[in-house]
DNA sequence: GCATTTTTGCGAATGATTATCAATCTCCTT
DNA sequence: AAGGAGATTGATAATCATTCGCAAAAATGC
């Protein structure tokens, strides 16, 4: 069994406890999110997922990713210009870096940042609940 | 003279002189920009410059907005939920925190923030162009 | 297998933003 | 002050990503 069919498995015995039913779709989608190295959009799921299971429409794409973004096992995205891009949530918070000229895009941590985000905050009397936090860069002229 | 018919005026001027036509509707918005203490959308910026400027359309102030945008005078933000919105760019910059229960937006800096910001950029090889940050606060509980 | 409750696919609807285009206005030149 | 080239405007249609409505199909629990 490989590591991404052991991802699925958990998620989808998961689901089945918080009462999401699991279906074709459902379990074709969670695939392509789990086997997926970079941030694709809605429309870009969609064409991934067709290739597993044809019988997905890109409507039940949207409502699955809102199902999972819910259940906490897949974050999405809004980057400047275009639509949200998804991922499935991994073990470690990450933010992200976005190339501009590619488009690519990139992930990075920083604890100090995280700490100082939290700081600021209480300083302010909040807690804070999530953030957003992107860098739209160009590569360095040498 | 007020300050913020100074600052109108010294705006208008600039337009001017990159080519930019300065038409009563674009004065009556960047009024209300320049006047504004918050953080309004573009259907509350088109209510407001409305009370000013009867002879303006909600297709201008977007077109406007657009144009001030690309002048450097104002700023546009995507906040989680909910259309971009817009303010004058002050004389500093400054990130955002926004209240989750009441919606309202308020402001902070953090030059340690801002700095490591540049260094992880340029560890990955990357000039810095701009970049996004928001936290998404709750009022701590006492 | 059967009943109950969800989920799906299709297409229509939505909401924010942009595009079209003839009429109007700005601003530079006489 | 008048003229005219070219930019800007208002009204409305068009876009684009995302959501909705509903009848048919599928998943769960017994
Ligand atoms: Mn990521
Ligand atoms: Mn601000
Ligand atoms: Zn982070
Ligand atoms: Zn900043």
């Amino acid at each position: 069994m490989t590591l991404a069919q052991d991802m699925t498995a958990q998620m989808t015995a998961a689901l089945r406890k918080a009462g999401v039913r699991v279906t074709r779709q459902r379990i074709a989608l969670l695939a392509v999110l789990v086997g997926a190295d970079d941030h694709p959009d809605a429309e870009e799921l969609y064409k991934r997922t067709k290739r597993v299971e044809p019988a997905v429409s890109l409507a039940t794409v949207y409502r699955t990713l809102s199902v999972l973004e819910a259940e906490g096992v897949v974050q999405r995205h809004s980057f400047e210009g275009g639509g949200a891009r998804f991922e499935a949530t991994g073990p470690a918070h990450h933010d992200h870096i976005v190339d501009l000229d590619s488009g690519e895009v990139f992930e990075f941590n920083s604890d100090k940042i995280e700490r100082l985000q939290e700081q600021i905050a209480a300083e302010l009397g909040y807690d804070l609940v999530h953030h957003r936090m992107e860098l739209y860069c160009r590569r360095r002229k040498p």
